[in-house]
DNA sequence: CGAGGGCATCAGGGTTGCGTCAAGGAGCTT
DNA sequence: AAGCTCCTTGACGCAACCCTGATGCCCTCG
């Protein structure tokens, strides 16, 4: 299983001196995600001559690799991609991390921009773009990230019974691997990323099931039934997902 | 139904004279800064109906006074204000609040955007726009904040005998969480941000209960003496929940 | 000194909200 | 095409919460 990586930026796993780039201390790095090399070469030599730091991914699957191996500061990521669907890679980013994402994408539709924002994306811009007005939001999205930045909790979780692994999207218990269906890990992430808070029903009902959702809270009872039948040891008797009635409901380690 | 206590019983706002609006806890709270009135009117209606609590300025003083006041969760800012610059209005709120600022502009321009988003803005949309891309913008911009926490003060208060975890919604006493109904954690709520200052009746009346209600004083009486059972050391003589007489009450660390 | 208003406390009843179980239907895999 | 998993939706019992009225105390004012 992958180690728990730090999130500041000096302690970088790779320790040798001798990586291809000189990277800096307090560099911001960029990923960068789009199958057109044209874009991706514009985009990374605009970005190295601004000192950023620059990571390339041509699909998908690329991205979310590297997107957990390098812990980019921002990622730059092009909708229509060979492999997978745009919005299933934001998805699959904001299972465990907060980093901000700017969406690119040919498509002009309303739709398509809202499903990706809702999804969780920061910024959406359509091509062609212009490169200033890129690099200006591309900042923005940076700046608003920096203070939070520095308090992005780690990747594992650990209970007396059970623990969460949310890069790896992994729940062990008793050193078996749990299954849990999509919308069970979906609400275990919203509450594990805010252990020890109390998540409103409203809240968790619109990370969970999207912005339209907030009054159907029979949703989450019955799934938080399934995530306590899973992970507790007495599902009666919940020790980690705690009811608040009238208020909503919260993880305790 | 909301997710935060009240029961739904006088919706329709009896109180003459100063209709203030309608304030439910866990509402979005927007300003909308723009001298169109056709287009404060459309934003009004449309995040009105999705329950956000709209405040409106037609210039930038008003702007940065209101937003001074009200402390919105995110600004809908037009550039073309008659008053003053946009991007002054951006530095100006800048100075002491990070609060997401969405502009609005006719301006296609590029060096508008960049200029825009560099002195501070979140995200920038030019008319015409789509309303429901504003909409998911917008709930971009207020997700991004939420971690944050409220983004004002400070969320923990101490006293001699407990302790109050704002943003976590806790209460400990002794080591030991202190469970709390919802309208108890509301009525604490209220007197802690206002920390020895003395709240008088009908205004927490109306914060907890509802606009509608600003004279039904015994539910106080009633709640004040939960929580005194529940945190105060000696309930029958409390030194934390101060009655005055006639007046209100008051918290006191 | 007596009367009155405001406050504290208690207990009971009506209602809401939560946990649980079970069945129907959509989407995907085999 | 059949089978499976997963999401949705409804019904029901039960516990918790909110409101209400009654009682008694204390302070204030006549």
């Amino acid at each position: 299983m992958t180690a728990t990586a730090g999130r500041a930026r000096g302690t970088e796993s790779r320790v040798s001196g001798a990586d291809k780039p000189e990277r800096q201390v307090g560099m911001t790095r960029v990923l960068v995600v789009d199958d057109e090399p044209q874009i991706v070469r514009a985009l990374v030599i605009n970005l190295k001559a601004r000192k950023y730091d620059v990571d390339a991914a041509p699909d998908g699957a690329t991205a979310l690799q590297l997107a957990a191996a390098r812990h980019p500061d921002v990622i730059v990521l092009d909708l229509g991609l060979p492999d997978m669907d745009g919005v299933e890679v934001i998805k699959g980013l904001r299972g465990w991390t907060r980093v901000p994402i700017l969406v690119l994408s040919a498509r002009h539709s309303s739709d398509e921009k809202v499903e990706a924002l809702d999804a969780g994306a920061d910024d959406y811009v359509t091509k062609p773009f212009g490169m200033d007005e890129l690099l200006a939001r591309l900042r923005a999205a940076v700046r608003r990230a920096e203070p939070t930045g520095a308090g992005e909790d780690d990747v594992m979780v650990d209970t007396e019974d059970f623990t969460v692994d949310l890069a790896a999207k992994k729940v062990n218990r008793n050193g078996r691997d749990v299954r849990l269906t999509p919308t069970e890990w979906h609400l275990l992430e919203v509450l594990v990323r805010n252990a020890g808070r109390l998540v409103s029903q409203k809240q968790l009902l619109q990370e969970v099931w999207g912005p339209s959702y907030g009054t159907e809270t029979n949703y989450l009872r019955v799934y938080m039934a399934q995530l306590r039948r899973k992970l507790e040891a007495d599902p009666a008797h919940p020790r980690h997902f705690i009811t608040e009635p009238g208020m909503g409901y919260r993880f305790e380690r």
